[in-house]
DNA sequence: CGTCCACGTCTAC
DNA sequence: TAGACCTGGACGG
């Protein structure tokens, strides 16, 4: 779920399906789940939610100050003094790559739901945190994340400002689509979106931030032009930082057909969307962090050397219908590996990041664009297990080896592994 | 079956 | 600036 517009998104989820309803009882956490115990507990209480850039901040209300922690209901083990009465708490997440929310019956709870809170009436219902890397955290009594800019979405004054007032940052020395990913300053922005906001304006991915930030600090002025005429040119031709608001904001119309791999394979309004990140036909670096950039055009200036951009080969058998200037026909499965950047040196086992060696020159005959197969595979469904049975992924010691493992260790990772998330 | 890839941080050298 | 942290889909053999 997890760029700016899906963390907003989830936010307007959980208040549209929370209102009105009452929680009661304990907030459950999945055992496998690494982050910390929510201790709080209400006979009644409410939730709401609100976002800022990729954080979601849950604040939980009791709803009457006394019944809670009544001493006659023992609710205090471990210690826990029986002070007064609950006090509201607010929770912090951020999703990692596959966070979102969920509201479902009790007895229907989704895989993978680490953090769990009860209704009152039943038929109980339950909002679940799902999250099924398990990247994403949380914060017990969080706060906006300290160092995380203005959201782009919902501060974009401030967001703006932020960028343009600080300009001699470091962060600017960086190419445009490093920085972009970088939330001190673009609070929100992800890698589909950097994509996408660089492919609207045609600027190479890899010029330096501060040279296309500088352009905008004084918005160009054009004198000869009645007010609504240069109020329109704005609105027709928003610059960069202004697309970080309003590309977010298109994806926010889309509403729950936005990115959600939960319902892969119905996607076609985001696909639709997209115009650059993950399609056939354009081109992909990896950046200095091992992000995939994609974009159409030049790299620019401060591209890694010696890796060339592959195209993605287009998609085949296009509908000729389909063909017109504005609906191209995305490929309904984009295979990602079709496009890569670089040729693969067969085998050589270490290949992490941008840091892929450089076997000699471009062998362009051998190389990259691999056909994507287009082939439809069989969704197996996920049935919902009780999250109960979730297991720790490797027992203790984790497995220290690169991700980049040999098929030994990744063999022995998965036997390892205990089935049953 | 094995390999590569994914909407993102984190933190340890 | 590399890994670590995770699961699972897609693809190749």
């Amino acid at each position: 779920m997890p760029e700016g517009p899906e963390l907003h998104l989830a936010s307007c989820y959980i208040n549209r399906v929370c209102a009105g309803l009452i929680f009661s009882g304990k907030v459950e956490k999945s055992k496998v789940s690494k982050n910390p115990e929510v201790p709080f507990e209400s006979d009644e209480y409410l939730i709401s939610a609100t976002s800022r850039g990729k954080e979601i901040k849950l604040a939980l209300m009791p709803l009457k100050e006394e019944e809670n922690m009544h001493p006659s209901r023992g609710r205090d083990k471990a210690g826990q003094s029986q002070n007064g009465p609950q006090q509201p708490m607010d929770l912090v997440f951020r999703f990692g790559m596959s966070g979102s929310f969920k509201l479902t019956p009790e007895d229907e709870l989704p895989k993978h739901a680490h953090l769990r809170f009860y209704t009152k009436e039943s038929p109980r219902q339950a909002l679940c945190f799902t999250d099924f890397r398990r990247f994403g955290r949380w914060e017990v009594h969080g706060t906006w994340q300290l160092d995380r800019g203005p959201c782009v979405i919902l501060e974009y004054e401030k967001f703006r400002e932020n960028v343009l007032r600080n300009l001699s940052d470091k962060a600017f020395n960086r190419p445009i689509c490093e920085a972009l990913l970088n939330q001190k300053f673009f609070n929100g922005i992800g890698n589909y979106l950097r994509a996408e906001i660089l492919h609207r304006l045609k600027i190479p991915p890899f010029e330096k931030a501060r040279t296309v930030l500088e352009a905008l600090q004084h918005r160009k002025q054009s004198p000869g032009l009645t007010l609504s005429k240069k109020v329109k040119l704005k609105r027709e031709n928003p610059d960069l930082l202004e697309l970080c608001h309003l590309l977010p904001l298109e994806v926010i119309r889309l509403g729950r057909k936005g990115y959600d791999p939960e319902r892969s394979g119905n996607n076609a309004a985001f696909e639709k969307w997209l115009r650059c990140y993950s399609i056939p036909g354009t081109k992909s670096l990896r950046d200095s962090n091992g992000r995939t950039i994609w974009f159409q055009g030049e790299p620019g200036p401060m591209a890694p050397k010696g890796k060339k951009s592959r195209k993605r080969s287009p998609k085949v058998n296009a509908d000729p219908e389909a063909l017109g200037p504005k609906v191209k026909k995305l490929a309904s499965k984009r295979s990602l590996k079709a496009s890569t950047t670089q040729e693969k040196e067969p085998k050589s086992s270490g290949r992490k990041k941008g840091k892929e060696l450089f076997p000699g020159p471009e062998n362009t005959k051998t190389n990259g664009a691999r056909k994507p197969k287009v082939r439809s595979r069989r969704k197996v469904s996920a049935n919902q297990e009780s999250p109960k049975s979730e297991a720790p992924a490797a027992g203790g010691k984790r497995q220290a080896l690169a991700q980049r493992s040999t098929g030994a260790a990744t063999a022995a990772r998965r036997s390892r592994r205990v089935k049953a998330e």
